[in-house]
This record gives structure tokens, sequence and C-alpha cells, in this order.
DNA sequence: CTTCTGGTTACTGTAGACAACATGTATTAT
DNA sequence: ATAATACATGTTGTCTACAGTAACCAGAAG
């Protein structure tokens, strides 16, 4: 579909992924259909096209006559996600360690290569893209159909989930991103070695950590603090 | 997106999914926008739109400047499909009795209904049609949007698969139809009680009544038959 | 002051016409 | 005779203009 990354149509497409992902467009706004083809510089028809996909792909939700929304993240979200992600990912984890080609694996190892550059840098954004990429990257060495939908609609929510709670400056949690990362070199390992049941574990070990820490953010540990204190701290709020 | 179930874009949309999941439109074949356009008495983009929806949803797969081609089946395919079915189906039963509402388990009986009329009159296409239907509304009790991708890009080879293979003249196979249709009433009871855990074993269990049928027909029993009689069936033929 | 109704506005939905690309064929040169 | 190239044809991709619909606001009646 998308063989040409030089379009301008290609690139509104996976501009507009990028910005569901990282919030950069926040869940539940109602999309321009007009604004949105002149700042991509094109008309309405192919954009409109551009949004159905989205559509299909779970970034947004379109309503008869009244456009383009993203994807919404409710109550029910997490609790939904919580019960489905370890399930694929153990799954398409095995599959990829049992189908992986030589070359995807380089390519996996560019991604990471990546992936630790942004967790250096401190950008919020560029990290959780790299590990959408990388667990992306996963599902298409899994190299199975109809695993994949669901994959990519459980990194959707995943990637906005972390961009949400991701704070660089929270430094009591940088061993958990190191712990993430090495996790990520393992993946490698085991794919590579084609080691399935472990690469199974490691996913299921992978989603805990990832777990943890959103859990970590919607039972925050303010309980702590002793009363009368100045509150200094109101890092995980909204965004605008 | 489809509220209004009148416009002519709807019937189109929902016309182009039968006739893809009926085999009318053989996997594989490309479609001409200009003659669908005039078919459905719509113009070319807002036919554009459906293929671009069908293809998110996996019914098409479409190519840069060459259209868009019915979703093939490969020699992949039918592995990818054993490999993915029991554990979505049976995931996806199990959070159905979970989670279902009084207003779902009675569309459901009415979806049972039509099927069990639909096997009654052997039209093959209305069978396999009922039976997607069938699972497609439990995939809506299920409730879990990052499941429900996977279960629905399942149900579409599902449903072709049982198509081309499914022969309302073999005789021998009125039983397994007729077992079939009895695990679906068992699926509404469980349903019904909430007896999750004995629902996700129907799911396996029902699934496993539909693999036999796929391999009895992929290895047939051809082997039985004498050398020098006249070879009179060629049934699971080819297409186009 | 509240509520219903009419108009206004801004958006989405669609149509028809044009441009770009790919394929198949015929012609020419080797 | 064969292969390569140029052309003709048909399909996809896109744009501009128009039609339809829903939300918003103002004004009048109760």
């Amino acid at each position: 579909m998308d063989i040409d990354p030089r379009s301008k149509k290609t690139l509104c497409l996976e501009d507009l992924r990028r910005r569901v992902l990282t919030q950069a467009l926040e869940p539940g706004v109602y999309m321009d259909e007009t604004e949105l083809s002149e700042i991509y510089g094109i008309s309405r028809p192919p954009l409109r096209e551009v949004l159905r996909q989205l559509a299909g792909e779970g970034y947004v939700v379109l309503h008869e006559n009244r456009g383009a929304q993203v994807a919404p993240m409710t109550h029910k979200t997490l609790r939904n996600f919580f019960v489905a992600a370890p399930m694929i990912y153990a799954a398409t984890t095995r599959l990829a360690a049992e189908h992986a080609t030589a070359a995807q694996i380089v390519r996996l190892k560019e991604c990471q290569w990546a992936f630790r550059q942004a967790i250096k840098s401190g950008d919020a954004a560029e990290r959780a893209l790299g590990n959408e990429r990388f667990h992306s990257l996963i599902g298409e060495m899994a190299d199975n159909e109809y695993l994949t939908p669901s994959l990519r609609r459980l990194l959707i929510d995943h990637t906005r989930i972390g961009m949400t709670f991701y704070n660089p400056r929270k430094l009591a949690l940088a061993p958990q991103r190191e712990l993430a990362a090495d996790q990520h070199d393992q993946f490698i390992a085991l794919i590579e070695t084609g080691d399935a049941d472990a690469a199974a574990d490691l996913a299921v070990a992978h989603w805990e950590l990832s777990r943890a820490q959103i859990e970590s953010f919607v039972t925050p540990d303010s309980i702590t603090i002793p009363l009368g204190r100045a509150p200094g701290q109101a890092e995980t709020g909204g965004a605008s």
C-alpha cells in the first residue's frame, strides 16, 4: 500500500500515526478535514481515504456526518488492555522466534540501537516510538496475518499509555528503563537462537515490567508525603 | 461508522463484504473501481473510501497504482490460521461469557435460529454467513477492542474456507453439521449462565470440529477408491 | 426568565473532470 | 527472427466545485 514513501499521502498517513501515538493528537479530539488537507498539501478526498485507513487500523474512529475522532481511551480501555496484552505479546514473540529471518534480525538490531539512543536523549516521544517500532518488527517476524491486527491495536494504546506516564525526570525509574532495554537485547538473542519457549516467557516478563510501571502511576505513592508540606509535584497531570 | 443502513455507500460496503465472504469475489482477483462504482450507483471517491475500509478490515489488499485485490489465500494462510484460531476463539468466548448483556443474548438466539434455517435450506452461502454472524456477535459480547481485530480477520478466512469445502450434498457430513449447530446452542446456554471456563472449552471443541472438517477435505479419502474407476469428483477445484 | 422555533454557518459527503501511471502492442532496428 | 523502444489505451490518483446535514445562535412566544 505505501510503497512510495515520497508521496504526500504516505507522509500524511505516517505523520498522523505518529501524532496519535505521541498524543500530539489527544485521545477523543475531533479532526478537521479541511484543516488537515491544507497542512499536508493534499485535497480532501485523498485525506478522507487516509482517515478511513487510520480508522481500520484503530487510530481513529469515524462518525457519520461528524468526522474523525482520535481513538478515545476510557476506563474500560486499560482493563481490556491488561487482559489481551500478555496473550498476544507472548504468542507473537513465540512465533517470531520460530520464523524470524536473518534480514529481519538485522533490522531489529538497528531498531534497538536507535531505541537506546532515544532513552539516553531523554526524548519521551522518540523513546515511545522506538519501543513501538521494536515490537512492531517482532510482529512482522511472527508473520501471522491473523495475530498482527490485534498486536497493532495493542501497540497503539501501549504507546499512548507509555507516553502519558513516561517521565524522564523521574530518576527512580531509570533502573526500570535500563531493564526494559536489556530485555530488548534478550529478545534479540532468543529470537536469533530460535528459543521459542524462552522468548514467550520473556515477553510475559517484559509485559509484567511495563504493567508494574503503569500501575505505579495509576496508584501513585502520594500517601507517603507528610501532611502540611507544600505539594510540588503534579507531573502526571493532563496535557493540551 | 455505518449508522445509516440506507445509504448507498453502506449497502456497497456490506455487499462487498458478503461477496468476499461467499467467494462470489474470489481470493486474489483485482477489482475495477469504475465498474464497481457504476454497479453501486456511487462515484469513485466514496467507492475508494469503501475499499480503504475493506483493506483495513482485511477483506482486500491495496496495491499502489494497481488497485484493490481480494485478500488472497496462500499455502501459509491455512497454517497461520490453525495457529491463531484456537487461541483467539477461546479467549473471546471466555470474555463473552463474562460480559454478555441480556440484549446481546437475545440477538444471538435470533441469529442461531436463522443459522438453523440456513442449514435446512442447504444454501451454502447463507449458512456460512449465518455462522460468521454468530461468532461475530460473540466477539461483540467479549467487548474487547484489542481482540476483536484478530477475531474479525480470522472469521473472514474461516468463512471463505468453510465456503470452499462445504458441500450440502455430502450426506456423510450431516451429523457434523448437526453437531456444530448443537454446539452453538451450548454456546448460548453457557454464555447465558456466565460459565466462562466451560465456554472457553467449548470454543476449543467447536474449533476442533471445524478443523477436522477442513482437514478431511485437505486430505481427502480418495485413496479408498479402487483404481480404474471413473473419477467423478473434482469439487474443491481452483478458480480463475 | 425559560423554551421553542427559525435561520445561519460550518462542516462532512459526493460528483464530475483532469492528470499520472502502468500495461500491452506494434513498429523498427539489429 | 528477435529484442528493444515508442506509442496507445485503460486504469488509478487527484483536484475543484457543489449538495446535504448537523450544530449553534438569535429572536419571539409562553
